[in-house]
DNA sequence: CAGCAGGACGATC
DNA sequence: GATCGTCCTGCT
């Protein structure tokens, strides 16, 4: 967690235990953020880029100032919470615990609603290479150039910004039958029938219930969504990986993915998002197969 | 060239 | 309410 900062001119010095920028920026939970050196990303969320250094003994952080950084960096980055107790709390078992031994510089990002709504619409049947290219293509053709270091970076559009794109509008995104979702989101958010703002207040049956109303949006979808974009650290996003490694290590057998959760929820209740990134970060850095046991 | 990876939808039972 | 074929693109 955050210990201490201080402003140095245009960087702001920060001390915070637990936080590892591959673990965190490359877990497949958020798609702009871009590894500039192996000690140094760069990020944009809204109109807001943070560019991050780690040294030995803190973090150097450029682009932003004090109040950004208080008051949407802090939170978008977690950093009030404390992982170690996190880690403590989700090592139920041997193979969680090995996990999140693994990932212990994770943090789950609190990602901007409807960004993230649209970048998991994009997500789904994809990787995260690909993912990570349709959400820079869309935030290209129509998101808004801000300057930073010497280089442009594009904001993600807001849903202003994409009224009334059509299917044909977004070929060139090349987001293949995705297009026909986005345009549904947009409708449904510029329309009021989904409101990404009032999204966090929702519980989760009534959150997941509403997300899913969006076409392209299903189960997973929904789940991660609602954990990367709300903060509802119940949701267990069950996407392929999950699906192998919960199922060796705690079921034994092939299940659906409505038994995978209710498995999680019963392991982990109220904290089976954060089991959930360090077994996919373990699964998927270690290209766990099915039936492997951490 | 073929095969494969990655979730949601819609038809069908 | 569960199962299954199909969708689109990029990489191997
Ligand atoms: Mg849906």
């Amino acid at each position: 967690m955050l210990k201490d900062y201080s402003i140095h001119g245009e960087e702001i010095h920060a001390v915070i235990t637990q936080f590892d920028l591959y673990q965190t920026f490359e877990s497949g939970q958020c798609f702009r953020w871009n590894q500039m050196t192996p000690n140094r990303y760069m990020g944009i969320s809204l109109d807001h880029v943070l560019d991050v250094e780690k040294r030995e003994d803190r973090f150097v952080l450029r682009g932003t100032d004090r109040n950004t950084f208080e008051e949407y960096w802090m939170d978008y980055l977690d950093l009030k919470r404390d992982y170690a107790a996190i880690v403590k709390a989700v090592s139920v078992e041997e193979s969680i615990s090995k996990a999140a031994a693994y990932g212990w510089g994770l943090r789950i990002l609190l990602q901007e609603e409807w960004e993230t709504m649209i970048s998991f619409i994009l997500s789904s049947n994809n990787n995260v290479k690909r993912i990570k290219n349709l959400v820079e293509g869309l935030s290209h053709k129509y998101g808004r150039p801000i300057q930073y270091g010497g280089r442009t970076l594009y904001t993600f559009p807001r849903p202003e910004e994409l009224q009334g794109v059509t299917c044909e509008d977004l070929a060139p995104v090349r987001c293949g039958y995705r297009a026909s979702y986005i345009v549904d989101a947009v409708e449904k958010v510029m329309g009021g029938r989904v409101d990404p703002k009032t999204l966090r207040s929702l519980s989760y049956q009534e959150g997941i219930r509403k997300l899913m109303e969006i076409k392209g949006v299903g189960p997973k979808v929904a789940d991660c969504i609602f954990l990367y974009g709300a903060g509802k650290y119940e949701s267990y996003p069950v996407d392929v990986w999950v699906k192998r490694v919960t199922e060796s290590i705690y079921m034994k057998r092939d299940a659906t993915a409505a038994e995978i959760k209710k498995r999680a929820d019963d392991l982990w209740g109220d904290l089976a998002g954060f089991a959930q990134q360090y077994l996919f970060y373990y699964a998927r850095e270690n290209n766990l197969k099915t039936g492997e046991i951490i």
